[in-house]
Parts: structure tokens; sequence; C-alpha cells
DNA sequence: TCTGGGGTCCTAGGACCC
DNA sequence: TCTGGGGTCCTAGGACCC
């Protein structure tokens, strides 16, 4: 028998805040880029359940966050917190979680930052996994003090959308008797790759839950996907993958930046291009890699209309120097009217190298 | 609402080759 | 003369995830 646990760390990086921070214990607390006053271009990264209170979410216009802010301050509510994202401690405190889970687990396969699968299928039965992930839970919350929510289930896919029923502080068990029933009942958003176009898609022709697309025939779902809603049928039938997968290498390392102003200021654009690039570069090199083949330039007009250009080398390069020559070569038809005829201003520049190289290992 | 930054994967068309 | 079927590489775009 195959029990997977899937673990997800509840409102994380939130949650290190308020714990490290004593005096905004209970605030609404909101982690994303500067508001700048409203005037800021970012999003929230991750809000606390005070701060949900107030409908401020991950990826919300961090502008529209302060707004809700504001107004919940207005009509006498406490006053919101905003923080910037503290990636290098999120990291730290995400190490020493998993150190945790590995412990407790024949193996463990970390999906980001804050959540990772876990194999209990060697404790034999349910109630066995079931004990094992309230130790995993009581262990996380002694050592550091955070909460998170698991899923138990036989494979990946339910075990993540498990995970995600119960939150915070959640644990729910879905045996494989019970997945189909377990899913049907819940929107269809909740299938991981649906996000906001299949979700319209689908409720434009009235399927609203799971249980509806569980009354789907392939034909009708690869009508509607293609391919993919084969995978879709089994998925909605709560199939899916059980195997860990192991170590993560990057098939691609880049950046991009959003300026604070819109602009086609080419020295300044290339100068922040010129600095990506060098920064790339280094990456790529502390990654392990040799070197690069494609380059992938990002542009986004004012109007968000966002346009890539890419080029494949004729060698493996990794220097900064060929990196620039090479992307600076894609941006300069954006400054003249081959790319960019009514002169729009740019929002937001990048540059990603592909078809990565690695360093050959030694035994 | 006015939309970050880091990624992955899929599709599709054209060029080119057999 | 009017016409095949693949396969692979390159490029661009888009949906999705955390």
């Amino acid at each position: 028998m195959v029990m997977i646990a899937h673990l997800d760390m509840d409102a994380f990086f939130a949650a290190i805040e308020e714990r490290d921070n004593p005096r905004w214990k209970g605030m609404p607390i909101v982690v994303g880029s500067d508001p700048q006053e409203g005037r800021g271009r970012g999003v929230v990264s991750t809000a606390n359940y005070a701060a949900r209170k107030y409908g401020i979410r991950s990826a919300l216009p961090i502008s529209t966050a302060w707004r809700q802010a504001q107004e919940a301050l207005a009509r006498g509510g406490p006053e919101t917190i905003f923080l910037p994202v503290n990636g290098r401690r999120y990291g730290d405190v995400s190490h020493r979680i998993m150190e945790i889970v590995g412990a407790h687990a024949a193996a463990v396969e970390q999906a980001s930052v804050d959540e990772a699968y876990l194999d209990l299928s060697h404790l034999k039965d349910w109630r066995a996994a079931e004990a094992a992930c309230r130790r995993l839970k009581r262990e996380i919350l002694r050592a550091e003090r955070l909460t998170c929510s698991i899923g138990l289930a036989a494979n990946k896919l339910v075990a993540k959308i498990a995970s995600d029923f119960q939150k915070p502080d959640g644990l729910t068990v879905v045996r494989p008797r019970e997945a189909i029933r377990f899913l049907a009942p819940l929107d269809v958003r909740r299938m991981p790759g649906i996000g906001p176009k299949a979700e319209q898609a689908l409720k434009r022709g009235g399927h609203n839950t799971i249980g509806d697309l569980q009354q789907l025939t392939e034909a009708d779902l690869w009508g509607m996907f293609g391919e993919w809603g084969l995978e879709l049928y089994e998925m909605v039938r709560g199939h899916g993958e059980s195997a860990l997968s192991g170590e993560w290498t990057p098939k691609s390392i880049g950046e991009q930046e959003t300026f604070d102003e819109d602009t086609l200021d080419s020295r300044f654009i290339g100068e922040r291009l010129a600095a990506m690039c060098a920064s790339v570069a280094a990456q790529v090199r502390r990654g392990g890699f040799t070197g690069f083949r494609r380059v992938v330039l990002t542009v986004r007009f004012a109007d968000f209309r966002t346009v890539t250009r890419s080029h494949m080398l004729p060698m493996l390069e990794h220097t900064a120097g060929t990196l620039k020559t090479e992307a600076l070569r894609l941006l300069l038809p954006f400054f003249d009217r081959r790319e960019n005829p009514r002169r729009s201003a740019l929002r937001l520049v990048g540059v990603r190298v592909e078809e990565l190289e690695e360093k050959p290992r030694r035994a």
C-alpha cells in the first residue's frame, strides 16, 4: 500500500514574521513588494490570516492591498504591517523544517520553500501514517512555533488537494476508496493545473465542481483541453503519480525587473539589463553549470503586452560579457520602429539562459 | 483591482532533411 | 507535373505553479 503525505506550511512568510516580532502578534501582516503609500507596482507574496479577513491574499496587487488596509483602518480596524520578502531568512527556516520532515519519512520530495511530499508507505496502515503526520505537526510546532497543514492519500495529487482542504493547522486523510467522493464537491480550481483560464472556460460550460468533471467523457475533455484533457480525466478520479522525484536541477536561470516607472531611456534600461546579465552569469557558475546555449530576452510594454526574443548560440558560453552582448542585441530593436512602431515605454525587462550544461560530476 | 519574480511545461509553425 | 510523410531544430507565446 502506498501512502503519500503533502505538507504545506500555513501562510509561511507571514507566519515567520509574526513569530519573530511578538509586538505584531494577531495583527494583519502582508509580506510582499514595497507598497509605496499605494503607488507600488508589485504584488502580495503572503498575507497572514488576520490580513486575509480584509480580502488581502497572495498575488493581489500591493496597491490594492494598501487601499484595503487603509479602508479597514478607517473603519476602526487594526493597522496592517507591510513587510518586504526576506528570502534568506525564510530559506533558513525552510531548511530546518525539511530536516525535521526528513526524520519522519522514508523519502521526501521538497516541492517548494514551504511544501514537501513524504512517502509513509513503510508504516503499513493508514492509522499509523495519520499518527506519524500528527507527530510531525507537533514536532514542527515545538521546534519552530509554526503550524502546517497535511494531506494524506495514496498519491501526490490527492495528498496535495487534501492538505489544502482544512487550513490552517489541518490534517486531512483521504483513503483510496474515498477519493472520488472527496473530490466531487470541490471547486474545479482546487485541481492542480486548472488556473484562471481553464476555470473560466469550464464554468462558462457549467462545470463548477470536480464532480461535474467526473461526469465528462475522455472525448469531452480531449475536446476542451487536448492531450492534457486525457490526463485531467484521470486526475478528477483521484489517479496520480506516487513516486517522489529526487534532486532538482534548474533547466533555466534568469532575472527580470519591473521598473518604478515605464521608460524608454535606453541608457537606463541597458544598464539594468547588464546588471541582470552579470548576476545571471554568476548564478550559472555557482549552480555548477559550465555554460548555456540559449539566451531569452523578455520585454513588457506599458500596456502589459509581453514579448520574448531568443537566440540559440553556436556554442556553449558562460561569461557575463557574452551574455550582455547577446541580450543587448536582442533588446536593441525595441528602441526603434522595427519592434516598437508606437515607441511604447517599457515596464519590464528580463534575461534568462536555457540549455544549461552541467559540470561533469567527479566521483 | 492593474497586475512580482522565480520557474516548468506544452503547443504550433516554419525550416530543413531524409 | 502536382504532390507523401516523418523527424528534428529553432523560435514565440501562453498557461500554470509557488
